[in-house]
RNA sequence: GGCCCGUUCGUCUAUCGGUUAGGACGCAAGAUUUUCAUUCUUGAAAGGGGGGUUCGAUUCCCCCACGGGCUACCA
């Protein structure tokens, strides 16, 4: 093994914003990083110029920073290895792109991509490789004096890999062991691309992961077919012992039907696909993002993590230091793992109850502000730290407690015909008078006193407390009677059983 | 079509040849409760099929089926 500091990038191309599938990744080799002492790169691979999509990679690092995921080096983040944006980096990919061609393991085809078209189109399973390449208008075909003269009257070319045939090529996959190829069914891919006169992505790639001394390349399994060309062009480059180390992760797909998750999958499917929402440039199409969605960063992460890999054990809620501290390739699954958004909610939950009510309630606190009320950091804490137990997102709360802010101005006609007897108006009105008594109007207290009262008269218990509830409410549902009118003072309580008894008679 | 990877409850997964196949989400039932929730308990729920290897296969090998990926001058 080497001992050189681990390496780790994220090197997503900015053609949109980075979906959920992608940040699970950048999330793997953040704490791949992490756990090993190591850096994490954040490179951006815009070798498309086609594609390119303003504010993508803007959108990417708010995205990642959201989630807790650092950079070490990078765009955004500077660094000794840069520039990390590839589109910048044209003159580095030229030098290799030449070393090839001197060193004979690429070659300049002048194929125009309607010659591949009819090519394919008249030969089943057309591949441009070895056993095809010599019938083509290529550097090998044509005498040196030919492509000099062509390339002189600007005709357009790409330069390709040549690959050896018949040789056997291992990729050592740190997920899935072993994978042993044939070269002869590689083809002779593109490196350089005549159209935006920039490399494809197979060579940027190698490029960059040597030049930039990654030690671990940890990716999505759509890369494993083109692994083997990518060892080979190591070797051809000559880094051959300075190969970075695969792993291939298994994708995340679609909970319902067929495929992996993808970024058109939008909210399709009834929940967002993103980090974070986003709007699209061309289209002004928004799409719904987990951070919009009311989903506390630590939770994402943690639902995102355990997708596709686990620690060995029954632990599901784990902290990012802990997630770094257990994490291992190793337990990664070999099989694409279906989203399951209902599992996500439930993370979610989990993290609210874990949550500080402070730090709930200052949350929480612009929702109830954007509903015109003003209450008190304290009274609002106090009501989350009663109600959170229910809520899937801090704004779920306001749905859940609105009445604690805002008294009810009618009352929910099932729950009114369920609830409210002949002789409610009667007793709660005797209730008013014991409450207004009763000092302090603290939770335990009142209640005994309420309670002694109700017994002491002969009352139903139900009846008397439902009705309450509906005079406090304005439906059946809510916390411990007590707690409420405590949290609600005296004063107030009073008016709404007052006001209940004067509209429900 | 060709090539590659995979296949345990509906879903995410544990199991590194011998287990009543475990956990979680979701679902159902029950308990608690003055309501609604929360919570707790319980339950239903899985090794794709066929061959081997072995005293013994979910676990190792092969075939098939199925799923997924790749097959662009996209990444």
């Amino acid at each position: 093994m080497n001992q050189k500091k681990v390496r780790v990038r994220f090197a997503p191309s900015p053609t949109g914003p980075l979906h959920i599938g992608g940040v699970r990744t950048a999330l793997y080799n953040y704490l791949f990083a992490k756990q090993n002492g190591g850096d994490l790169i954040l490179r951006i691979e815009d070798t498309d110029s086609q594609r390119f999509v303003p504010g993508a990679e803007d959108y990417i690092i708010e995205a990642l920073t959201w989630l807790g995921i650092r950079f070490d080096e990078g765009v955004g983040f500077g660094g000794e290895h840069g520039p990390y944006r590839q589109s910048e980096r044209r003159e580095i990919y030229k030098q290799y792109v030449d070393q090839l061609l001197g060193s004979g393991h690429a070659y300049i085809a002048f194929d125009t991509p309607e010659e591949l078209a009819d090519k394919r189109k008249e030969i089943p399973n057309f591949q441009y490789d070895a056993s095809t390449r010599m019938q083509m208008r290529n550097s090998l075909t044509l005498s040196k004096e030919e492509v000099q003269a062509l390339i002189a009257d600007g005709q357009q070319y790409v330069v390709r890999v040549k690959i050896e045939p018949n040789e056997d090529v291992h990729v050592n996959d740190l997920i899935r062991g072993e994978v042993v190829i044939n070269s002869s069914i590689l083809d002779d891919k593109v490196l350089y691309k005549s159209a935006d006169q920039l490399p494809t992505y197979h060579l940027a790639n190698i490029v960059d992961d040597h030049l930039m001394e990654v030690t671990h390349v940890i990716r999505g399994e759509e890369w494993l077919p083109s692994a083997p060309l990518h060892v080979l062009l190591y070797r051809y480059l000559g880094w051959a012992d300075t190969m970075p180390q695969f792993a291939h992760l298994a994708l995340l797909l679609k909970p319902e039907g067929n495929g992996k998750l993808s970024k058109r999958d939008g909210d399709r499917l009834g929940f967002p696909v993103f980090p974070l929402e986003w709007h699209d440039p061309k289209t002004g199409e928004v799409s719904s993002g987990y951070r919009e969605s009311g989903y506390l960063p630590e939770a994402v992460v943690n639902f995102l993590a355990l997708l596709g890999w686990n620690p060995g054990n029954d632990q599901e809620i784990m902290s990012m230091d802990e997630l770094i501290r257990m994490f291992d390739l190793h337990r990664c699954s070999k099989s694409g793992a279906k989203f399951d958004y209902e599992k996500g909610k439930w993370f979610n939950h989990q993290y609210i109850q874990m949550m500080d009510n402070r730090e709930a309630a200052a949350l929480f606190m612009p929702i109830v502000e954007s509903h015109g009320v003003k209450a008190e950091p304290a009274y609002v804490e106090k009501v989350v730290g009663m109600m959170k137990n229910r809520a899937t997102f801090i704004k779920d709360l306001w749905d859940l407690c609105s009445f604690f802010f805002v008294a009810p101005t009618e009352y929910d006609e099932k729950t009114r015909k369920k609830r409210w007897k002949e002789d409610s108006a009667a007793q709660l009105t005797e209730l008013i008078e014991v409450l207004r008594t009763r000092e302090p109007f603290d939770i335990e207290g009142t209640e005994e006193e309420v309670k002694a009262w109700i017994e002491s008269k002969g009352y139903h218990l139900g009846n008397i407390m439902n009705a309450t509830r509906l005079a406090l409410v304005g439906e059946g549902k809510g916390p411990h009677i007590f707690d409420i009118t405590e949290a609600l003072g005296k004063e107030e309580s009073i008016r709404r059983i007052q006001r209940a008894i004067e509209t429900l008679g």
